[in-house]
DNA sequence: CTAATAATTAGCGATCGAGCTAATCAACGA
DNA sequence: TCGTTGATTAGCTCGATCGCTAATTATTAG
């Protein structure tokens, strides 16, 4: 059975630890910072870049960027003495954009009734 | 000019100190389930009920409710003895949401480069 | 080899977050 | 009035997180 070679964009639903790490994540500031500039440059930047912008200490810089790529939420390339970051914009998209999706509300809109009270 | 008389739904684009209190409150499990919970049932909860679904102390629910109330994410309405609590779905859709669009590359996705390297 | 640059690791102190129990407050029912 | 129920407040502890500086690693330049 050779269907398709490899499943390719099979969006499948966030793991529950995966939600938990993401939007752990995404809980601080400076963490978004850096979600946000990868993003808007595209590409990738090196961490002096990102840690000179950051208004902190360059460690304090390299944590973050830690705590971010445990998340799955960025990758780095190691390439000479550089670490260049790169955005994984599809799980960010994925896991926030699904739980987003929760909130609709659904079909009838149940109301709650206090117990014991039937009738 | 009396065109509109009252400006309806102009979602402004999230304050700074909103989106930090949204994320912030969504970082924690417990939290987001409250969100859900008051998602599904589409009106409002009583704290008992929630309290009572966590696995949590009572207490400790409570917490997170003010947590959640403090970030805008919900409203509470006390009556009686009870305290029912209805989530504020636009509010969490337009900050996260808004912030999900950040997201999206912009047009010719930049590229950086080592400084002082130019030709 | 040595110096300089890029980045991380180690380790410390301070603060914050989250959990609990006990105590308190407020409304209702008997 | 008195006890019960729904809910919050007070206060404590533990652990995680966040920031820093100093030390270390690794690569490149001279």
């Amino acid at each position: 059975m050779s269907r398709e070679p490899d499943p390719p964009e099979l969006p499948t639903a966030p793991r529950l630890d995966e939600t938990e790490q993401v939007f752990a994540a995404l809980a601080h500031v400076a963490r978004r910072q850096i979600v946000l500039m990868l993003s808007h440059f595209g590409d990738e930047l090196p961490s002096g870049y990102l840690a000179k912008k950051l208004a902190h200490s360059w460690p304090t810089t390299t944590r973050h960027l830690h705590v971010l790529e445990a998340a799955g939420i960025v990758e780095v390339r190691r390439e000479g003495r550089g670490s260049f970051y790169r955005l994984d914009r599809e799980r960010v998209r994925r896991v926030v954009g699904t739980w987003l999706d929760l909130l609709e509300p659904p079909a009838p809109a149940r109301k709650w009734q206090p117990k014991g009270k039937r009738t």
